[in-house]
DNA sequence: TCTGGGGTCCTAGGACCC
DNA sequence: TCTGGGGTCCTAGGACCC
């Protein structure tokens, strides 16, 4: 006989805590990984108000003596790997999310690992030993719970919501705690009054869905009555593959553009061959200086890997989108293709071999605008190594 | 508060088909 | 010629997450 017994582990300040494990005099002290922007902050930092994603500047006004630190990709790769084959160890039912976090469904192990309270006690142990990082454990009987709960438990926390007890913890919880419930839709349901799970509980289905959407209102007044009928789900492949560039405020020409356009078409192949799989729809991501976004995508009659033709798709885009480029300054450009198929593995067309008479054009360009270092940066852009968010198989 | 790079899911309208 | 209802696919935008 199996009981839900959901474990949701999350470790704490992911890159900070590497950076910190790594290097005992950042120990204690407040760090910053990232440098425009702060891609993590160490719980010393946090105290002093720093939080991820806010621009560097203001973090260092917050917090002038913090260490600021570029970030190593390969090493947190390498870190995650570690601590997922801990994941592996402890449950074959592990559903990762991101490269730091991930459910396990330890339901099924008690006679084999003892409680669920004593697997994540050991999971926590092991990852610590083993890995020498902080994580925090929610244990819960759905995913959503044990996501709360692993939140509410941090930092290097546990936490378990015993059976019978989840709405006891739920209802007194602030909104801005639940999983799904972001800047728009907190402002909006606190406008009109709704300020915790238990005042979103009150709330009517349709009342709902009429504030947030019809999905969002579902999805929200299931959880709030601890309905969630999600299944821990192994062996997930990614949905999408994408690169993008912030260009600053360098106001490209058309043929900068078409450079960061190859680099990027480039990087974006190269993961979709090494991963085989094969996509059909080409996505072209655009920001505006005044922080807006557009999109425009073209879907293929066939699924490719090829670079050479998910550039033609992607520079007919940017011909489609040209005019709204030439009306406000362009500060990102991204390209991303879905509708993922796996796929062999098809002819392998890296950058080098992307005609080169319209290539040297717009090198050409780049270097004449932006001098050799700019030229080097995007030319290395198509080639750095793809270990972004590589947690979920490509 | 002025912001990097990588993702997920939902909504809504229009084209097209039966 | 006009009228349904239902379904799928594509495109664009938006909210949210790490």
């Amino acid at each position: 006989m199996s009981e839900d017994a959901i474990l949701h582990a999350d470790l704490d300040a992911f890159y900070a805590s590497v950076e910190q494990r790594d290097d005992p005099a950042l120990r204690g002290r407040p760090v910053i990984v990232g440098g425009g922007v702060v891609l993590a902050a160490s719980y010393e930092a946090k105290a002093r108000g720093v939080q991820t994603a806010m621009g560097g500047r203001q973090a260092l006004r917050l917090c002038p003596d913090a260490i600021v630190v570029g970030p190593r990709m390969s090493a947190y790769v390498e870190a995650s790997r570690a601590v997922f084959d801990v994941f592996e160890n402890t449950s074959p039912l592990v559903e990762g999310l991101s490269i730091d976090e991930a459910f396990l469904d330890v339901g099924g192990l008690r006679r084999l690992r003892g409680s669920p309270e004593h697997i994540a006690h050991n999971l926590r142990r092991d990852v610590r030993r083993e890995v020498g990082l902080p994580i925090s454990v929610g244990v819960a009987g759905t995913k959503f719970l044990a996501k709360v709960a692993s939140a509410v438990s941090k930092p290097d926390g546990l936490l378990v919501v015993p059976s019978g007890g989840e709405l006891d913890f739920l209802y007194p919880l602030p909104i801005e705690r639940l999983w799904g419930v972001g800047r728009v839709t907190s402002a909006r349901l606190r406008s009109r009054g709704v300020r915790t799970v238990a005042d979103l509980a009150a709330l009517d289905e349709d009342v709902l869905a009429r504030l947030v959407g019809r999905g969002a209102g579902r999805h929200l007044h299931a959880v709030s009555h601890n309905r969630d009928p999600r299944q821990v789900e192994v062996g997930h492949r990614r949905g999408s593959v994408g690169a993008q560039h912030s260009l600053g405020r360098s106001e490209p020409t058309a043929d900068d553009l078409d450079a960061v356009l190859l680099a990027l078409v480039d990087r974006v192949c190269r993961r979709l061959r090494k991963g085989e799989r094969t996509a059909r729809t080409v996505t072209l991501r655009l920001r505006f200086d005044d922080y807006t976004r557009a999109t425009r995508s073209h879907t293929m009659p066939a699924p490719t890997d090829r670079t050479d033709v998910v550039v033609a798709a992607a520079r007919s885009l940017l011909h489609l989108a040209r005019h709204i480029i030439e009306c406000s300054g362009i500060t990102l450009l991204g390209v991303a293709v879905s509708g993922l198929a796996n796929g062999p593995p098809q002819l392998e067309l890296p950058l080098e071999r992307v005609p080169p008479r319209e290539l040297d054009g717009a090198v050409d360009a780049v270097r004449r605008r932006f001098g050799t270092s700019a030229l080097n940066r995007a030319v290395q852009l198509g080639r750095r190594d793809p270990l972004e968010v590589p947690l979920l198989p490509d």
